[in-house]
DNA sequence: CTTATATCGCTTAATATTAAGCGATTGAGG
DNA sequence: CCTCAATCGCTTAATATTAAGCGATATAAG
């Protein structure tokens, strides 16, 4: 059985694939340390981060903006809840609809945690040029803009 | 309490790594159901594939081509054997190894399934022109390049 | 109004993933 | 020959994550 030769331009696209992959994992997992060590998971941070600068959303856009399953964003909300971090509001306008609140506790805590966390954002991406992270930017969004 | 408001330079990054992390959830879901349909995990998929193109690896190795934990990728493994499709055979030069083969039935999958495969990262990459993949490899590698 | 379709949050079951630490093994330095 | 540190695979416990489907609600069409 000979083993498959892939074309020259879907070497181009599988090698572009694994890049992307190892850079996103690479900036997480330096981002992860942080993150653990103020007693947070990443998604945790992320709805936190994300109802912080926002405003109150539902659940689903909560998912749709931290890349999450809403099975999941219900538990993560959860344990959010427990920690008396974050409330939940059922709308009155579309009960299907649960609204998600910072309480001031979750306030507190975010408004303490994030700057570090922007600085060390800023400072792993300041590997890339200005104009280098826009462009980074603008590819990212291309590739990701497709409908799927 | 006031909102914390960002530098400039530091909301470049930030939104830079939202959209990094968006393109690369965007490509893998998309793969996701040809590899999931194929009755694999992306792990697994993972694992067949480096050894498929890279030869046969140690446990350690493997990982950080994947980007997952030791304790893991012996999950990985512990499923893959299961159904026969790789063996481990521990190395006789350094005991600790243990080298993972594709067996004939693992090849026969992977090299069933990868040319699919292969054909729809080309597909979602052809958003980007070639010089644009090869930019985006570029500072991807960058950012990644950095030790941790 | 009634029906059909879609959406939202939630539950369930199965699996994946991680952090932490352990035992075996290796290699280096005294 | 001995430690000693490092590495590797593995185990364990806890948590995260997903796919699938359910019930409640909303919306549109007839």
């Amino acid at each position: 059985m000979s083993k498959f030769t892939p074309t020259e331009c879907v070497r181009l696209a599988l090698g572009t694939l694994v890049k992307l992959a190892r850079a996103e994992e690479s900036v997480s997992s330096r981002l992860r340390p942080g993150i653990l060590n103020a007693g947070l998971t990443e998604s945790q941070f992320g709805v936190l981060e994300v109802i912080y600068f926002k405003g109150p959303l539902c659940q689903r856009a909560i998912g749709e903006k931290i890349l999450k399953t809403s099975g999941n964003i219900t538990m993560v909300i959860d344990n959010l809840e427990k920690r008396h971090l974050v409330r939940r509001e059922r709308s009155s306008e579309d009960r299907r609809h649960v609204t998600i609140y910072l309480t001031e506790q979750g306030e507190a805590l975010i408004h303490e945690i994030f700057p570090g966390h922007a600085a060390e954002v800023r400072n792993i991406m300041q590997a890339l040029t200005e104009d280098e992270q826009r462009e980074l930017g603008r590819l990212c969004r291309k590739l990701g803009k497709q409908e799927s």
